[in-house]
DNA sequence: CGTAAGGTTCGAGAATCATCGAACTATCGG
DNA sequence: CCGATAGTTCGATGATTCTCGAACCTTACG
């Protein structure tokens, strides 16, 4: 599968990383975004509209690494989805605190 | 009040701030003692006893300036308290998650 | 095919953060 | 007063992290 990038598996996720990730104001605002539902890459706009894209994958890429979102190819665009499921289960109330 | 260290209102904790404290082992393993009632400093071994003291007091001063504790002075010692009524208030259910 | 759109990876420089010894401050006990 | 105790602050070094341009990789579309 080219393209697919490595996600931590739900038992692999730390809380500390998960803490760290979410600790800069952007990271924070995309996976507020991505509360509402799953996203394009392209159509989330939750900073600065002319952030260089390679900064803007690098916001994505401590976010995955975290276990905080899923990056998944689709068609020649990303999928971006808040792992609720995942975070809810080692968390609880974590996100929902967070996101308020 | 010599001693006396600056500690952020509650108006001016920032949730980034916080979750950024949180995301360090250490930081996070303090906290979580501190979670059970105040403590004085000395008294705090959530880490390496061997651990250098001004590294110690880092990891105090930005839990301090996070928002996190209070460091007051108590005669020769410090006494070290969770802010929990304020992250409570402005962030219900945070501690909550990432105390247990 | 060729080309463009959408993103990732690489590399370098700047900025931030961690770690710890050494010096300093303040307080209590004798 | 003196020394010991408890901790902060300073300064330096090393390690992470941030930022962004440039190059690269796929997929869709004509």
């Amino acid at each position: 599968m080219p393209g697919d990038l490595p996600h931590p598996e739900r038992s692999e996720i730390q809380l500390t990383d998960v803490l760290f990730a979410l600790s800069d104001p952007e990271r924070l605002a995309i996976t507020r975004q991505l509360a509402d539902g799953p996203l394009d890459m392209a159509a989330c706009h939750a900073t600065d509209p002319n952030l260089p894209k390679s900064t803007k994958s690098h916001f994505m890429k401590v976010l995955r690494e975290a276990g905080v979102i899923r990056n998944e190819p689709n068609g020649r665009r990303r999928m971006l989805t808040l792992r609720r499921d995942d975070l809810d289960a080692l968390f609880p109330g974590l996100l929902d605190s967070v996101l308020r």
